[in-house]
DNA sequence: AAATTCCTGACTGAAATAGTCAGGAATTAT
DNA sequence: ATAATTCCTGACTATTTCAGTCAGGAATTT
């Protein structure tokens, strides 16, 4: 488990998804612009949520990326595991041969830490974050002050 | 916070140090070639442990490094923050003003999830793995297979 | 005096991070 | 149909971090 700017980054534009699911998809370059990531390298890291099953894409205009499960069911470790690949900390992959054929002296503790890692991000799911009312709150007043979800045709109901 | 190989060698290597405390100080050489960690790039790490108060270095034959504090009162966020510096995930370093002056939408998340992780981490004293039978006997077996601690003059009693 | 070990700083190569660019494919709006 | 929008792909580049190397000096013990 790797944990680093860019696994914040894949964090920080689910969230922004998340946090917009009813306004229909969301554009990775209103994500870009609000959120200050570079355009292409989001693409590149959603061209991986995408082939482990977080998000799809909609093309054409009024498309984006939205979830592709409800937010109760993602986690901060799903999306951390699927840009930055590795779960595993031990140093011989998890062979337990790190040290002459036989475990290393802090094999158990990188295992366990893995495992305890994994566990408390994965208990964390985006929803925890959506259904709060402050945080609803300030993303109304930044979407305008954006300007997003302006020239949305399909959401004129 | 950031989580990577950097701050696993520093855990490692100070593992080391906590299983061997009643030996006396370990030398960076003895780290080196049993875990398998270059010297000059441990000399590196323990200059900043030693900044922050983790270990202290002993210089001269039958020298070496040993742990500042009890290994009960060091944990494995002391031990990741030193190595690697930051411990704010958030893009502004806490400041708040990440998106024109104001708080952008994932700053809420990132402080919770510095401030979770750090709990998690800092619970995991050293002692909780050198206390444990099963990893004191691999600890024996390894350093007989080693030669450690063979040629300590000040050791023999 | 000699050996050992910490300690420091500068340097180098390799990898990961972050960003750029060019172009194609699917969809919607006109 | 055509144009606009957006995803999607791959190759490329720059920057930073990781990891290791090297040379030498300082403190301590034998």
């Amino acid at each position: 488990m790797r944990l680093s700017t860019k696994g914040r980054y894949a964090v920080t534009a689910m969230m922004d998804i998340a946090l917009h699911e009813k306004q229909g998809p969301v554009t990775l370059a209103e994500i870009s612009q609000c959120q200050g990531i570079s355009l292409s390298y989001l693409e590149q890291l959603f061209a991986k949520l995408r082939k482990q099953g977080l998000v799809e894409g909609v093309r054409g205009p009024g498309g984006g990326y939205r979830l592709a499960k409800p937010s109760s069911q993602i986690s901060v470790a799903d999306i951390i595991l699927s840009v930055d690949e590795k779960l595993d900390m031990t140093k011989c992959g998890g062979k337990g041969n790190c040290s002459n054929g036989e475990r290393c002296l802090t094999h158990q503790l990188w295992f366990d830490l893995s495992c305890k890692l994994y566990k408390f991000l994965s208990g964390i799911k985006l929803d925890q974050y959506t259904n709060r009312p402050e945080i609803n709150e300030l993303v109304r007043k930044q979407d305008a002050q954006y300007g997003r979800f302006l020239n949305r045709p399909h959401l004129a109901a």
